[in-house]
DNA sequence: GTCTATAGATGGATAGAC
DNA sequence: GTCTATCCATCTATAGAC
């Protein structure tokens, strides 16, 4: 089964698809470059050669556009994590390291914001809607957390010595880490580095983060 | 020299200052609390009590109000941090242990965090304009580094062993450690952990970062 | 289904009275 | 200096022609 929205239909059948894949696109691209507030749907028709009316047509409302790529990269994002955290677990008879556990939240958005991959600018839309989401969003953050629930719980189950509040916190400077990965932040550390810093070299940050964060745990 | 920002003149003479105090205080707790493009003159107007062409009168206009706000927090917070770590130098001979370094970058925002605190919405503000910042924030954000610059010499100057761009790597974690410390994180990890963190207890969570971002760095 | 034209609402800024 | 009334730009959303 092809995602229609990831993948291009055959170009001689639905023009629709096609149209509601150009303004998915380019609303994620825009969005994420420029923030939510600062993109207007005549921004996004022009920049996906559609007309004006189209994102209401196929997708309702403006608002309604954003929570649909929202939903659909953050389940994307997330099934990726959840699948390597299971695949840890399997290494490791159901119950993983530490180290293996943040590679599994750590790895997925890496990899996708590798300089020549796809979804480099899905990540800083996921990362943008944490700060600049609308109410729905959210209460979506703060509801939907069996994800990080897992996450949590692989946690503890590796370090049963610590209190499970200290588990938590130290899971929060970890998601503290992934979100600060954004252009500006990189553009910015560039900068004040005299440019020795890399972030394209993938593989190298995510050792680097690991590392940091792992010994993080140990104490 | 006392500051006509942050406390109230004699309420007899120049209604002018008031005036002003009461917009910028009102401007400031609103971007904070619902973001800088979700939040009207009008909004900050009747907040304040006055009228609605205050913030034209005395700012210029919005973007130049919201302008001051970031300069001036900032200024402060990195004053403050400045301070702390010329101290810490002085304590160690000019050459500081990682973990004060740290101390000194941790300290002021996570003071200023405080349930108590009068500078609890500040905190909040500049975190915002870290992801909402218009051209003008960001071009700041961006080329003033001369601040983070003292504590990444100070680091290196700790760590000579590690290679320059290692400590530049973990700055840029322990900035993010820094960043992510937003109400609605706090409110989400609150929420996961089944309510048994609280952010409330300043003293217990400077430890915690600074128990964890020294591991860190320790590697 | 696509596209144009426009309704309807909001917001920043300012003129001008007091 | 303060305040009201208003201008003007911009945006979302939709009606209606094709």
């Amino acid at each position: 089964m092809t995602d229609p929205l990831t993948q291009d239909p055959p170009e001689t059948e639905e023009a629709q698809a096609a149209t509601k894949q150009a303004v998915f696109n380019a609303a994620e691209r825009l969005f994420a470059l420029h923030g939510f507030q600062n993109v207007s749907v005549r921004d996004i028709t022009a920049e996906a050669g559609v007309n004006l009316a189209s994102v209401n047509y196929h997708f309702g409302s403006k608002d309604a556009l954003l929570f649909e790529i929202f939903r659909r990269r953050t389940s994307e994002l997330n099934r990726e994590r959840a699948r390597m955290l299971h695949e840890a677990g399997a290494r490791h008879g159901g119950k993983p390291p530490v180290r293996d556990i943040l590679e599994a939240y750590f790895a997925p958005p890496l990899r996708w914001g590798s300089p020549d991959h796809d979804r480099r600018i899905s990540v800083q839309f996921i990362i943008r809607a944490r700060s600049e989401g609308n109410a729905e969003m959210r209460e979506v953050l703060r509801n939907d957390v069996s994800h990080l629930e897992r996450f949590a719980n692989a946690l503890m189950a590796a370090r049963p010595d610590l209190p499970k509040e200290d588990v938590y916190w130290r899971l929060h400077f970890v998601l503290g880490m992934v979100h600060n990965n954004r252009f500006a932040e990189f553009d910015r550390l560039h900068h004040l580095s005299g440019g020795i810093t890399r972030e394209g070299d993938v593989d190298a940050l995510l050792k680097r983060m690991l590392d940091f964060a792992e010994a993080g745990f140990s104490a």
